[in-house]
This record gives C-alpha cells, structure tokens and sequence, in this order.
DNA sequence: GTTCCCATGTAACCCGTTACATGATTTT
DNA sequence: AAAATCATGTAACGGGTTACATGGGAAC
C-alpha cells in the first residue's frame, strides 16, 4: 500500500509503460510533445520521479553504455508498477488537475483598463489560442495515420485540446463583436 | 520597484480593489463564488497576500469592532496599490497560467484500460463538465441583469467558462459515438 | 445541545520550479 | 569557434496546500 503520492508519479509511471527502455532524458523529450500540453512536468521533476519510482520497485533502472553517446539509465516497468498503474486508471478520483489562467485573471478586472488595454488582451490570447489549435491540429493529423490504441488515445487528447481552442476562438470573436458595438 | 511576486498577490489585489471594505473572510466567500474557477486560492493564501498588501502598503487594514458578531479587519486599496493594479493590467505578461487536467492524464493512457473502464471514466467527466455548464450559466444569467461594467466583465468570463463546458461536452459526444462503433 | 456562521490565524509539509554545473560529441 | 545534442544531476527556494486551533453568537 504506497503512500500518498502525486499524480505526477503515476504520470511518469504511465509513460515509462508507454515508452519501454528510453532515458530520462527521452522521455522529457516526449513528455513534452505529448502530455505536457494537459500536465507539464519539468526535466528536474522527472527525474526525481524516476528515482522514486525506481525505489518502489514499480520501474527498473538498466545501465546502457554507449560508444559515442554519453551512457544512460533506461527505464521498464516491473509487474508490480503495471498493476499499480492499472490500479490507479480504475481509481475513482478521476476528478483531480488545476487551472489557472493568467488572461481570465486581467479580463476579470478589464473594467480597470481602457478599451485599447482590453482589446490588446484579447488580442495577444487569440493569437495564443491560434497556435495552441494548430499545434493540436498538427499532433491529430499525425496520429491519424497511426492505427494502434496508443495513438488513438493520443488523438483523442489532441482533439480535446482543439475543440477547447476552437471554442475560446470562437469566445474572442463573440467579445470582440460586443466590445465593436459599444465605442469607448 | 516590487520584487517578484506571484500573480496571486494581484489577483487578491484586484479583489481588495473591487469589493472595498470587506473583510478576509468576506473575500474569501467572494473569491469562491467568481474567480476560483480560474485562478482558485486557499484561505490560507489570501490572508497571506492581505498581509503582504498591507505591509506593502498597497492595501489599509481597519479594525472594525461589532457588537455581535467578532471584531474584524477590512481592507482598501491605496492610491499606490490602484496604480500597481493598473500597471499590472497594462502588462504583457498575460501568458502565464496552468492548466493540469486529471482526467486527460488518465484518457491518455486509455489502452491500458478496457472499454467499460473507459466508459466510466468518460462518463464521470461528462457529469462534471455538465455541473460546470450550469454554474457558468448561472453566473452569467445573474450577472447579465447587472448593468455595470464590473458585472459586465464578470459575465464574459463567466461566458468563456461556459463555451469551453459545452466544446468539451460535444467532445465527448464526439469520442463515444467513436467507440460505439468500435464493439469491445 | 449540537451544528452552522463569523473571523483569523498557525504549523508543517512538499510539489514543482528555476538556475546552475558538467562534459563529451556532433553539427554549423 | 560556437552552438546544439545527449545525459544526468544538485541546490535553493517558495508558492500553495491541508489540517488544526480558537471562540462567541445564532439557528435548528
């Protein structure tokens, strides 16, 4: 019965699973190009979450020597840590995560600004939203291709995060358009 | 010339400045009910930054002493803490934010979980994204008969919460009409 | 008579971050 | 000659959390 950990550990734990024998180094590599965009993690973090893991006996740690290339540490998931991971998918607390956004934060006080400031606001978050649905776009067009389960779950997460996009677009145009009506 | 602080000591600023002469619990009740739902703090944390607004002298702290209910403190902003809240505003680190989702952490490793588990876990987003709707509906329907600009902004953010609940409910649509086509 | 509301606070913890260090190899 | 890639780590910090304490008045 392990302790209380993060679900940062059970993150790593599940990517370890996904992506057998990489280096911490790989695996920050991909963590940020898959689920960084739904829960970013640093490279310092990451590591510290291998060690731990590497401690309860749910990953192994294999040393492979190279000629050119710096030596590293691989990762694998032991019997144990494939059933704690399974474990913890059919957990019920599902309901867990964070957000905070730094926009709706201003935008909540846009009263406090004049109507330039609100309309540059707006205008920087579009062009976020912008890059965050086409990096989404990018990423399901991608694993279209890819007909395994992995990739389908993959594309699904992508899609989420595009229809999220698409829709707060489609909020900065609704805003816009009541702002135009109303001259400063 | 501050040093850093966090954008949680301008968000209780922002809230001192909005709803003057209130008391640390009084922000807490108003902080709950408007912009915890993006960019929520603990009770903790607010009396915290309330002592550090005061002692940066941005916020004035009044004893006000009841005769039945306990003596409390109550809060204003100053004419140096309105200026710092404007250049805040003005600023252009807009960006920052974060954004963690417990539950595409877990949708992301789906394969690993058979269709009922993913059902389920589907399901329990849906209720929650539906629970979200209709308090960002709420809000906004409140908010709409208020004819001021502080209200006005409240309801527009109230707005984006509720566009994102219903892209993210047809998103599900979207990935069980998916898996209804794909038998187990 | 227990439970809820008002009102403020303390203690402890740790997750997660940024910044920095190292050093060999490969590319520009 | 400089910069990027591979690869792992240390040090220090702090923001934010949960849990707990207190205590009087009001409400059920």
């Amino acid at each position: 019965m392990p302790p209380h950990l993060p679900e940062s550990t059970y993150a790593v734990l599940g990517l370890v699973d996904k992506v057998p024998d990489s280096s911490g180094y790989e695996l920050a590599a991909v963590a940020d190009r898959s689920f960084t965009h739904f829960w970013s993690i640093s490279q310092t973090l990451l590591y510290r979450e291998l060690e731990r893991l590497t401690e309860l006996g749910w990953v192994t740690a294999t040393r492979d020597e190279q000629v050119r290339t710096p030596g590293k540490w691989t990762y694998r998931t032991t019997a144990a840590g494939q059933q704690v991971l399974a474990d913890w998918l059919a957990g019920p607390d599902a309901a867990k995560g964070s957000f905070r956004s730094g926009f709706l934060l201003k935008f909540f006080f846009a009263y406090r600004m004049d109507a330039g400031q609100v309309r540059s606001l707006l205008q920087e978050y579009r062009r976020a939203l912008q890059l965050q649905r086409d990096e989404f776009e990018a990423i399901a067009d991608k694993l279209e291709a890819i007909r395994t389960p992995e990739a389908g779950a993959g594309k699904l997460t992508a899609l989420h995060g595009l229809r999220t996009a698409e829709a707060r677009l489609a909020w900065t145009d609704e805003v816009e358009a009541l702002l135009g009506k109303d001259p400063p």
